[in-house]
DNA sequence: ACGACTCTCGCACACTGTGCGAGGGGATTT
DNA sequence: AAATCCCCTCGCACAGTGTGCGAGAGTCGT
């Protein structure tokens, strides 16, 4: 009885005396192949391939192949620059954390797959959660809304970064000119009048669509931090 | 040269004279399936066993897997409801809207494991779009801000919701009691100390997850409408 | 009656995650 | 020095996956 959560986070890690290989390899060796190949890329014997060694020798390090990607999803969010608030001041350490979160975002695109299916509990992800509430305590939220300001916050950041992710992937796979996505969206958009100029419009004018995304990230996030500044003064 | 984007909605369907079965009729069964078992209990020969027909027979209507989630997860974005802007003015026509999307999407948790991966290109999902872009229009937002204010409310329920579709995959895959995901809790994050005693308390003193999580959501949905009506007024 | 076209499906292929159990090799105990 | 133990590796096998192929059944127009 009383069953566990089941993830690598609440279980102890093997105890390792002096291995051939170790815990800290194979997560770099899998981030290797995620990044490289997608989350589809990654199989248990193209990372054994890639360590030298058989395929079912990485079940010795953990338990099975979520937990790998437990692993994987929580070293991602080490990366995420978070300056310390008491220098920058509040608005400043959430603006530049949330461009570095989105930057880190989409170099591992993969991760766009696991925010749906797994809950961040690595120490990475925690460490990332309570720095912001630090942050937001400092700014002058109490109680309850310090999480609630987070999870908006994050949760704008998820939002948007996800389905630039999806679009990304989607436009990489075949190499599309200009003309043949506004055959597509032509087709595709041919009920949506309103939609369709503004998106024909857009691609004309704008000829770089990653600045255009920035702007409007920058946009949003900006909306986004005069509403909690506004509740913070009432 | 030329190449098109490949998705089902970029080719013509299949000119289905008289035929046994039909894309809705699969399309019917695939949501079924995919509400019982999930996104991982989905395949082929499952399917076509609902079907009651061979597993190959699906791919006369459906060119392959992917397709077919596309039009799942299509079917998915024409079950909210977005009122008429018109009646109930912008504000409270947003909020219904929010709060219908996050109850569609808690209600097909996949549809998470999928908005990282394909982008949403069906009518329903352009519909969706283009009333919202409406709805926006008429509180009074132009240009390019019509789609940054999109973007960002849209942002905001996928980012919340997502999260919480991966908490509640998670703790429903073994029932677990309070006190042992107070233990797992304990164990996880005893490093950070304040984020721990935050968890407990909360825990202990809501009973009911579900409003607070709703709670949380208005919470963060009023932040960012604020936050759009800010920028409206300047 | 004949061909053409629409639709079904069994088979096969390459590939997946992972349980099992046989071993190798170094450390520890006798 | 020998025996025992335990950490670690990995080949094999199993059940399951998406899907290409090609043979057939059924229906329609001529």
């Amino acid at each position: 009885m009383s069953k566990q959560i089941s993830s690598v986070w609440a279980r102890e890690p093997r105890p390792t005396r002096t291995p051939g290989r170790s815990r800290e390899e194979i997560v770099r060796a899998t981030l290797d192949l995620l990044d490289t190949e997608g989350l589809d890329g990654l199989s248990m014997r193209k990372l054994g391939a890639r360590l030298g060694s058989g395929a079912t020798t990485i079940y010795w390090y953990v338990e099975n192949k979520d937990e790998l990607l437990e692993l994987a999803y929580d070293h991602v969010w080490g990366e995420i620059a978070l300056p310390v608030p008491e220098d920058l001041g509040w608005r400043d350490t959430i603006t530049t954390f949330a461009h570095s979160m989105r930057r880190v975002m989409l170099f591992h695109p993969w991760i766009g797959s696991l925010i749906g299916r797994m809950p961040a509990l690595g120490p990475n992800a925690l460490s990332m959660s309570d720095r912001l509430r630090r942050t937001f305590a400092l700014a002058g939220f109490e109680g309850l809304d310090i999480d609630c300001a987070n999870a908006t916050l994050t949760a704008y950041v998820f939002g948007t970064v996800m389905p630039e992710i999806a679009w990304r992937s989607y436009l990489s796979g075949e190499q599309l000119d200009q003309e043949s996505m506004r055959e597509t969206f032509e087709k595709v958009a041919k009920d949506f009048p309103d939609l369709l100029e503004r998106v024909i419009e857009v691609n004309e004018k704008v000829s770089d669509t990653d600045t255009l995304r920035e702007t409007s990230f920058a946009f949003g996030l900006a909306t986004v931090l005069d509403g909690l500044e506004a509740r913070l003064r009432s």
